[in-house]
DNA sequence: CGCGCTCCCTGGCCGC
DNA sequence: TGCGGCCAGGGAGCGC
């Protein structure tokens, strides 16, 4: 389901009931997603505060009274719902759940499980695995062409997998990339070293403007805490090329064609993308 | 070393 | 209605 705006609206929607607020009890109901929980995960938490919550690439982040963090990745399917403790019955795929103050169920739900959540010391932020590699924010000011050339530099691979790499930039997965190039007007196959400069720019503002709407419909659209899972947001978007093989393009109306690279789902019209 | 492929897992959908 | 095959928004790891 998430790339960067549906984690962003997840983590905007769930702030309010978490930050400041008591952990009562926390609970989960398999030892492990795509890490192994970390052993004790449930007493931890058990009584902790949540202090602040950020986003990192597509991260959420919690911080806790004891300096640890509370991880949360949704993969491709994890949704988090709360709900009002009187209304929660365990569902198929829920496998954790915390109780928190304020008579509200957190709960973590992933039919995939491809989605993560662990425990890591805040002081090992930077350092951890998870983190130490990723590329930059993709709404800074230091994700421009600059940035971007210097990266692609010597790049043999398409521009379309460089776009989705997390070391270079973070966020952007596979419906935004397509969106992204599409926008831009540059083919998903081209080399990715071969971009001019003046390409590239185009690219970062498509980038930057492809992601900041989505996020802006995402806070938008959802109002309901049933539904906090950025999913309601996200195929409300009319979409130009992702999903859309054999329609035609909305602005030349040739065939819209959907190729793999490195596995993934591209979308392209090859009138339009050069 | 850079890059492409495969795999992790479940469920929905399509065609037979 | 049932079943097999294929597909899915992420990311790690392996081998060439």
């Amino acid at each position: 389901m998430p790339e960067l705006p549906e984690v962003e609206t997840v983590k905007t929607h769930i702030t309010p009931l978490l930050l400041h607020k008591k952990i009562l009890s926390a609970k989960n109901f398999r030892p492990n997603l795509r890490i192994d929980f970390p052993e004790n995960l449930a007493q931890i938490l058990a009584g902790r505060i949540v202090k602040k919550i950020s986003r990192r690439a597509k991260y959420i982040i919690c911080y806790l009274d004891t300096q640890q963090l509370l991880i949360l990745h949704l993969g491709m399917s994890g949704k988090i719902f709360i709900k009002d403790k009187k209304d929660f019955t365990l569902g198929k795929h829920d496998h954790f759940i915390m109780e928190l103050e304020g008579d509200k169920i957190f709960i973590f739900n992933d039919v995939r499980r491809f989605g993560l959540l662990t425990l890591i010391k805040e002081e090992d932020l930077q350092q951890h695995k998870m983190f130490k590699n990723l590329g930059i924010e993709p709404l800074t000011e230091e994700f421009n062409a600059t940035y971007l050339q210097e990266k692609l530099q010597g790049k043999k691979q398409n521009i379309k997998t460089s776009i989705m790499d997390q070391n270079i930039v973070v966020g952007v997965g596979n419906i935004y990339a397509c969106e992204a190039l599409f926008l831009a007007g540059i083919s998903p196959h081209k080399e990715a070293c071969l971009l001019k400069k003046q390409e590239l720019k185009i690219l970062v503002e498509k980038i930057k403007q492809t992601l900041a709407k989505a996020i802006e419909k995402g806070g938008s659209t959802i109002k309901d805490f049933q539904i906090v899972n950025g999913e309601s947001g996200y195929f409300q978007h009319e979409f130009k090329v992702y999903g859309r093989e054999n329609k035609s393009c909305h602005v030349c109306t040739n065939t819209i064609r959907n190729s793999k690279l490195a596995g993934r789902s591209s979308f392209y019209c090859a009138q339009c993308q050069k």
